[in-house]
DNA sequence: AATTAGCACTCTTACTGCTCGATTGCTAGC
DNA sequence: GCTAGCAATCGAGCAGTAAGAGTGCTAATT
């Protein structure tokens, strides 16, 4: 059943003032907020029409009413308007950018911590792994009777692997089994090469010298398939309790439960239908995180996505004002990539 | 002032009770406690004169005593005894370290899980630096434009810095450069090579087509002696809720503030004197981190320091448990490392 | 001189009852 | 369909009370 205008107009004040106050709006509070030509009591019939709908709680019977998760659903969806940051804002965002960028880590780092200062909120970056990601070429760095291996993709390096080398092996030997490697990784995605399986089908009899090397380094590309655990960080876990809603201990220890589950976290990070914005509402029963909302983006580097960010709290959220910050971000990342191309190819 | 046997016996009482209970303890407690042949008159004397040495505090008229700092201080240096882990303790602890360990990653998480998990405080480690680390080796892995520069020391691997190169360079180059990073490099301390400074002291004009590399790198090892922020990884930050000195909201706020601050942390781990614990205790009054206390030990792999580990958590801090947890955990550590010696060197 | 029994005193906690203010739902009239 | 007015409901805050915990002090005892 469609909202008449009137109500819809009457339950975005409400989620607009309970996002402000963090209190039930009451009917004369909406009267003056938005509606001066309706009288309360018109407003009450309203707001007794769309409780019963499902879409305001009331605490009690002389309380005003809280929008539920299903206002919020519809407010992030159809109701909200814009909004524009102020200048200040902008340029405070801005200052996290100034100084030099020079690895994913860096920028990574930079955003959780401007995405948590502007917005108040706990702020999570979820770092890359795109499992569409190709292998570009694989290097190995001999030290004593091990090696690094580094793996380059088309959007990032990886380089926290090392193998056991056979005893004794000289650097030739190292330098014949990278092309080998290459020959048999290059120019596939992580994809690709898990589903590949098993070492037998990629390499043949031929080159039974090199079996062990190639099925250690297809050992790590496999994980690296998997793997996202070790990617996550969070920023400003602190600021939960700025919100009244986390004032309950038992509540304030959950929050901080979840985000120190990161595989969970990047979990709610994740956009799995691919749009440039996701807005998860959920609700006290359901199972993962205790009434949090979580606002996240894609974040993008030449048209690739090499992660998300976003920022988790209460169902309360100033939806708005994160939207806009996240957009802002994605923008600016895109001038500084533009701008100095080239030479930051580690990126 | 020399505290008499029956007064210390008293104050350790206090001390363990307030510790168990984390309320106030009374004169009737102590005596049923561990002075079943005193009267509590008596004690109750006996703690008044323990009040104004500042060693116990009331929180009101009505209230028993609970232990000052002083007491917390004296207790850890002097009056407590050892506690063994039970059977069960030990066996869990092992678990944990049962599965293949293949990096220092890898063995900082497990220290960090276990440590929170028989503990039940928050647990910190600090992954190494010790300025002493002398440089063993310096490689160069050339990318495109760019190169890894990976640092081998007696202690550690360090793979997390890229620096630009000229254009067009080929591979011959880079080769000769490494050598020559390596002739300048190796064989020095971190602290040494800061100290030398300008990059003017190190090389000669002779071979100033390397001075630009070199002098990158320099930055880069300088970077190194001051660093120890990323290195700082916490487990079990929810901990703090079952410990009810951070019920309160404000105090839960300072402490999830503090141990987000890595760089402060690192320093409250860190161990100056030498000595193989070190035993914080922060007063409520205090700069850094509010009414806390810090437990750590050195961690160390072959002689070797590699880092510290500990708990944080309330004053009110179960010491004897966490001093024999880190004491056994030091000692398993040894063992993995002797163990399997030699194809883990890369750890 | 040290210890103890006894008692008065103080302070916290929990509970109760009360009032005030906020807000609603309902009804009757416009 | 809208609105004014009113009774009803509930929470927050405050004062008062009673019970309980634990101390400090004093005077008597060892």
């Amino acid at each position: 059943m469609a909202l008449s205008d009137r109500k819809k107009k009457i339950l975005c004040s409400v989620v607009d003032g309970y996002i402000e106050t963090a209190n039930p709006v009451s009917s004369k509070d909406i009267q003056q907020r938005c509606l001066p030509d309706c009288s309360s009591a018109t407003i009450r019939n309203e707001l007794s029409a769309l409780e019963s709908m499902g879409y305001l709680v009331q605490p009690h019977v002389s309380a005003g009413r809280a929008p539920s998760a299903k206002a919020f659903r519809l407010y992030v969806d159809e109701l909200m308007d814009n909004e524009r940051l102020t200048d200040k804002e902008i340029e405070l965002i801005n200052t996290y950018f100034n100084h030099q960028i020079d690895s994913v880590e860096d920028m990574v780092e930079s955003v959780a911590k401007v995405l948590t200062s502007i917005t108040n909120y706990t702020s999570v970056v979820v770092k890359g792994h795109n499992n569409q990601e190709r292998v570009d070429q694989i290097r190995l760095l001999k030290l004593a009777d091990s090696a690094l291996v580094v793996i380059v993709t088309d959007s990032s390096i990886y380089k926290d692997s090392f193998i056991d080398l056979p005893k004794n092996i000289d650097t030739k030997w190292v330098d014949r089994a990278e092309k080998w490697l290459n020959k048999i990784f290059s120019n596939h995605t992580f994809e690709q090469i898990a589903n590949q399986g098993n070492i037998d089908n990629i390499i043949s009899e031929d080159f039974a010298i090199y079996r062990t090397i190639c099925s250690k380094v297809l050992a790590i590309l496999i994980k690296m398939n998997s793997n996202s655990k070790y990617d996550v960080i969070t920023e400003g876990a602190d600021k939960i309790f700025e919100h009244p809603e986390y004032d309950d201990p038992q509540k304030a220890k959950s929050f901080i439960s979840t985000i120190e589950h990161k595989e969970q976290l990047a979990e709610l990070l994740s956009n799995k239908d691919g749009l440039a914005y996701s807005i998860k509402i959920c609700e006290e029963d359901e199972h993962i995180p205790s009434g949090c909302s979580v606002v996240s983006a894609s974040i993008n580097l030449k048209d690739k996505t090499v992660g998300s960010a976003g920022v988790i709290g209460p169902v309360r959220m100033n939806y708005k004002k994160v939207l806009s910050v996240l957009d802002h971000i994605n923008k600016l990342l895109d001038d500084i990539i533009s701008n100095d191309s080239g030479d930051d190819e580690q990126v």
